[in-house]
RNA sequence: AGGGGAAUAGUACAAUGGUAGUGCGGCGGUCUCCAAAACCGUUGAUGGGAGUUCGAUCCUCUCUUCCCCUG
């Protein structure tokens, strides 16, 4: 497998051209590898600008998206098409079936891969995404607590994710159903109470990886992530968040979904459908998805399943803002503030990566 | 024009002669292995005027607006 030093001895080429000192110290330490980030809103323009960026930046580009890893999930999850990626190298896309199972720490895995690739070829690597968690996980290097050494990269099955306990996980589902939520609070209060009290207990999701991860570990979850929690960042990173009025990514969400209609949609969770698919799989919970096969399945009419794509997808939208508002390397790209001219933002952008030593200073 | 009905938060609907509730939306937040997921918090209303009453969103009158029926 690839390992952190791996990852380190590989960057040496690359790091010889950061010729800028480390006045900042910290964050833009040149030491480290470089990285651009582009995020934002799900609908504000993240792919169309990638494209530009990588081309002015020799860059290779490193999706960042729960949905667009899956295969044959191109219309819902908004995929770049490979027109639109006009010969530049896409990573991090269909690269599963709809079927399997991922998570952020399979993303943490799957991108070291790709980026020592992109690092032997002396480019940069874009992470271009919405999804914050991916970035994160990323961008600070997150130990997921995997716990052990089995090899696990010759397991073909996915369910196999390691410092995941499937059966332990399936026991603690079914006794929060017999025994309620409260039962299950009650039990991490007993092994953590630091995360007794900041879980809350209807959060079921977060208890069970909490207990699991006790279960697991030995450790309380709380104590490792505080740990976790001082990590700098692990890249030379430039973090840019493209954003807009929000009236106006609601605006756009809604003309998005009507194309994503036009272009075929229903017709496309069809197909999913007759290849298997049912809400129970991860990728099916995906905007979009859910919805149009509550539709195939009788239980909303498609004006219903439409309007509540578009609802939650504001929703969503509005979630990704409270999470970038949270990064604290942020820098945002207000469109407004750049009058909607894509080349300001370019060129803004590329000075930002000068600034950090990213790019050479021309 | 005549007759009838209705006006409560952005919206849909409750309720009571004495602190006006709920869903949806809007806004804010949590997040370290399902994150396009899951969860939490918060905001905001009785159409205008007059009367009865200790007190009116509720009862009465009037104005305004909307809906239905007749012509």
């Amino acid at each position: 497998m690839f390992s952190d030093k791996d990852r380190v001895e590989n960057m040496d080429s690359r790091i010889k051209k950061c010729g800028i000192p480390d006045k900042t110290a910290g964050m833009h330490d040149c030491r480290k590898p470089p990285m651009v980030i582009l995020s934002g809103p799900t609908a504000v323009g993240k792919t169309k600008l990638s494209i530009a960026l990588a081309r002015a930046a020799d860059g290779e580009i490193i999706s960042a998206d729960s949905c667009q890893v899956y295969r044959c999930m191109d219309i819902g999850s908004a995929k770049i098409t490979s027109g639109e990626m006009e010969g530049i190298p896409h990573h991090m896309i269909n690269i599963l079936d709809p079927w399997e199972e991922f998570s952020a720490a399979l993303f943490k895995e799957k991108c070291l891969q790709c980026l020592s690739g992109i690092y032997e070829r002396e480019h940069i690597p874009i992470v271009v995404g919405g999804t914050g968690f991916y970035v994160q996980a990323l961008l600070r290097d997150i130990d997921f607590g995997s716990g052990d050494e089995a090899d696990h990269s010759e397991t073909p099955a996915s369910q196999d994710i390691p410092g995941k306990n499937g059966a332990y996980r399936a026991w603690l589902e079914e006794l929060a159903k017999q025994e309620g939520a409260a039962r299950l609070h009650s039990m991490l209060g007993d092994i953590d109470p630091v995360s007794a009290r900041s879980i809350h207990q209807n959060n079921q999701k977060r208890v069970i990886r909490a207990l699991e991860f006790f279960h697991l570990t030995g450790e309380p979850i709380s104590r490792h992530n505080e740990r976790e929690r001082e990590k700098e960042p692990a890249y030379n990173a430039c973090y840019f968040v493209l954003n807009d009025q929000r009236e106006r990514i609601y605006e756009k969400i809604g003309m998005r979904v009507d194309e994503m209609l036009r272009q075929g949609l229903v017709a496309e969770v069809e197909r999913l459908r007759e290849m298997g698919c049912h809400r129970g799989m991860v990728s099916m919970q995906g905007l979009g998805y859910k919805e149009i096969l509550a539709y195939l399945e009788g239980e909303l009419s498609l004006e219903e399943a439409v309007e509540t794509i578009k609802r939650d997808t504001r929703h969503f939208a509005k979630r990704q803002l409270t999470w970038f508002r949270r990064e604290k390397e942020v820098i945002w790209l207000n469109k407004d503030e750049f009058e909607y001219d894509e080349d300001r933002i370019l060129k803004f952008m590329l000075e930002e990566m000068r600034t950090r030593g990213i790019l050479e200073t021309s």
